[in-house]
DNA sequence: AAGGTATGAATGAACG
DNA sequence: CGTTCATTCATACCTT
């Protein structure tokens, strides 16, 4: 971007970037992605609208493809633990209960890897979860000694502190209803949406 | 020897990638990029034609699936940042990794509170937090030899994953220009992003 | 095919 | 400051 502090490969096939490089990278793209998804609707809509009036029939462009094309990318893929690799995890847990050191993890990553990709967020993310799954039922059963464990929205009572001078109410509710000012279809929309169905041929 | 030191299982340090996948991103992120610079033309264009014929008719594509979102008021109690925020933040952070003082602070929170609640607290926390993740991500450079492990696993079961990325079966097309894969678009990113300021399902 | 559920991942906030 | 907790989001998998 800015300068060059990224370290090239040494010009080969390979480029080597850092997870927070990667990190925005993605983030931006994940952005792109939901400008183009809302205006691939509202092209939609658009293209409705003039089908409607006798304007034009059918869609030159169909958005599977894009959302393809962009789901390729801005998406993330999330690991999927191996029943080997949940068996051994599962065994751990059990003989200790809290979480995993730094070392530990290091430890039971390696121990993983030979059923499979892993790593060490992985187990780490895992062991948080699971041990947050468990407190989760346990408060969702204690409440009253009856059974009442059916669908109540309520569950945990904790004493939630909050910060005495961080008592900001809702205030995030940003509506976006104002946003969507772009109504004009006659731009080479389509040849944009075009290009985006062979990302790899553009 | 080396896991004496190692801070956590922060994943890897960098990422490896292919020439190919990165001519991809760099196209998936043109492709973007032009379709936002339209974008911006479209919105002018349409302001100005708006502003001309003083028409403010209903917009039929005024509410796709955006002003659906808004729902589940009041029910977020922890700070999220708009992405605005974000942007800012990431810059701020790129010039002083170190802990911005108290009076730092103060004007931080000043500046983000134009596009949004947030108080001096969340900042406060906002980057110990992202001083803890990028120290975390530091480790595990060098794993063993081939870094493709995150490609070449196979599976020879029947693993019903579904995989998110296909390399190799491509035409080597370009001997490209490597100097930009990723550069910040700037057209108008900050605004594109000010109009989507919730993204999530507010 | 669509919706629900389980669960991996991200992150703001709290604790020591 | 480093680690942990709690909550939420996104996605894989399952059910109808």
């Amino acid at each position: 971007m800015e300068e060059g502090n990224f370290q090239n490969g040494g010009g080969l096939g390979v480029k080597v970037m850092t997870d927070e490089q990667m990190e925005m990278l993605r983030k931006q793209i994940a952005v792109y992605a939901t400008i183009c998804e809302q205006l691939v609707e509202m092209h939609k809509d658009l293209s409705a609208q003039q089908e409607f009036a006798g304007m034009r029939l059918g869609n030159p462009y169909c958005d599977p493809l894009l959302s393809s094309a962009v789901h390729k990318i801005g998406s993330r893929q999330r690991w999927t633990p191996k029943p080997a690799q949940l068996q051994i995890l599962e065994q751990i847990f059990e003989q200790c209960n809290a979480t995993p050191g730094r070392q530990k993890i290091k430890d039971i990553t390696r121990e993983l890897a030979q059923h499979g990709q892993i790593s060490e967020t992985n187990v780490y993310n895992w062991f948080q979860n699971r041990r947050a799954r468990s407190k989760r039922k346990q408060s969702a059963v204690v409440p009253n000694n009856g059974e009442s464990e059916m669908e109540t929205e309520n569950e945990s009572f904790k004493e939630k502190k909050t910060r005495p001078e961080d008592s900001q109410p809702d205030e995030n509710t940003t509506p976006m209803a104002d946003q969507m000012y772009f109504n004009n279809p006659d731009i080479g929309f389509d040849q944009l949406v075009g290009k985006m169905e062979s990302p790899g041929e553009l």
